[in-house]
DNA sequence: CAAGATTTGTTCGTATGTATT
DNA sequence: AAATACATACGAACAAATCTT
């Protein structure tokens, strides 16, 4: 490896690297070479070759596991339009063939101060809460945890669980309509969980929105925040 | 630093360093203190202490600057209305003090396909394209890169480098009135560009918006890319 | 299933470069 | 000019997870 000035090494492999996998060069096997391999090709330490790897992480081109390898980790990215008819499925709808919700856990809980505010509640009142998270193509595209109030919403988890769709849940607890009032987007870094359940690296983006669904007498129904990993989806707000 | 197995050295480290932050232990300074310094008071090497520093910088709460020291760095987030009306100092307006516009550079050039289609221009017409930042207090809060067509908003580069505002620099043009047609939301890591104009820290992340906006006659005036640092701003969208 | 080989993850040590104070 | 502090790079060793034999 020539040492160009200026640019620190495990840059300049980062960005070699970079142009291989772009290039195809390891489409046989979607795995990067072992860091000693690369190490030994580039003619540098383990630890720099490393650096680079780590760089390629972060942007979501690759993805380390230990004791297997580093893997390729390249897909397009998922739309998803938010509006006032916002509805996962529909919005997602086009984009994949194979759509589905798995319901993780459901519990049922009193509501903070902050949620009962957001859901109109009284101090007290309990809520359902729903974790689960959203697969197109097999691929993780979101997890939510969603509020629902206790008492109108009763068997709204083993709705979702058997439907895998909020909107048909709703439906089975007699809300045939409903609008979305307010969205709140943010991006942070992805937590251990996220890795676990949406199959990112530690250090990659997660966006992360919080949002408030009403019924058409504008009474809330359902308050969730919901995380989407950053390197496959993005939003399209239309005015 | 005690051997907790099964979490690595550094993370604990890295636990520790954000908790005294969090406790203010750091308040007098604002610094972090240095790296030889940390490596001794816990009594592991410099290149753990790094890891462990380089984590936190991830997370946007340290920053470090070479020959300096690693400072301190936590804000509030700024929150930015999306919607039809969307203008940028009226909806950072009450949560700024001191709200100012800079013009960095302005070209005249040839509009790309893409860019064409997006401003429903001839092939081969020319575009103004404006990079500028913004800051909040002080602070940059975005970096946008805005193309005007080219023929309708002549001098639309100098009226807002003097005004600092898109809307009075729109306004000089004869363009009373506009409105947001689409926004589209995602989310990277900074780039270098990013790093120098928002003050960031490499690998922070950074929400990228392409917007267009249009005339009352819905002919396409604006179409802007920006940029901002996800550590300050977060979007909302009311429906 | 067990043992060994492979591959990434962590930690220490050491040295030198470069920017800031 | 000198000291300080972060940035980069190499070397060695072992741990942990996974795969292969």
């Amino acid at each position: 490896m020539q040492r160009q000035k200026g640019v620190a090494l495990w840059r300049q492999i980062s960005d070699r690297i970079r142009a291989n996998i772009l290039a195809g060069l390891y489409d046989k096997t979607g795995m990067v070479p072992a860091e000693t391999a690369l190490a030994e090709e580039f003619g540098v330490n383990r630890h720099t070759v490393r650096a680079a790897l780590a760089a390629l992480a972060q942007e979501g081109i690759v993805r380390a596991a230990q004791g297997r390898g580093t893997m390729i980790t390249q897909r397009d990215k998922f739309d998803f339009p938010i509006g006032r008819r916002t509805r996962f499925s529909e919005g997602i709808g086009e984009q994949a063939r194979d759509l589905k919700g798995i319901l993780l856990s459901s519990a049922r809980e009193i509501a903070s101060a902050d949620l009962a505010k957001r859901l109109k509640l009284n101090p007290g009142e309990e809520v359902l809460r729903l974790d689960g998270i959203r697969k197109a193509d097999g691929r993780a595209v979101s997890r939510s945890t969603m509020w629902f109030p206790a008492e109108r919403f009763a068997g709204i988890d083993t709705a979702f669980a058997e439907t895998g769709s909020i909107t048909r849940a709703l439906t089975r607890c007699g809300v045939d309509d409903y609008v979305r009032e307010v969205t709140e987007i943010s991006a942070v870094h992805a937590e251990p969980d996220d890795v676990v359940h949406l199959e990112l690296t530690p250090g990659a983006i997660v966006l992360v929105t919080r949002a408030l669904n009403t019924d058409p007498a504008a009474r809330p129904i359902q308050y969730a925040v919901t995380r989407f990993p950053a390197d496959r989806v993005q939003f399209t707000i239309r005015n």
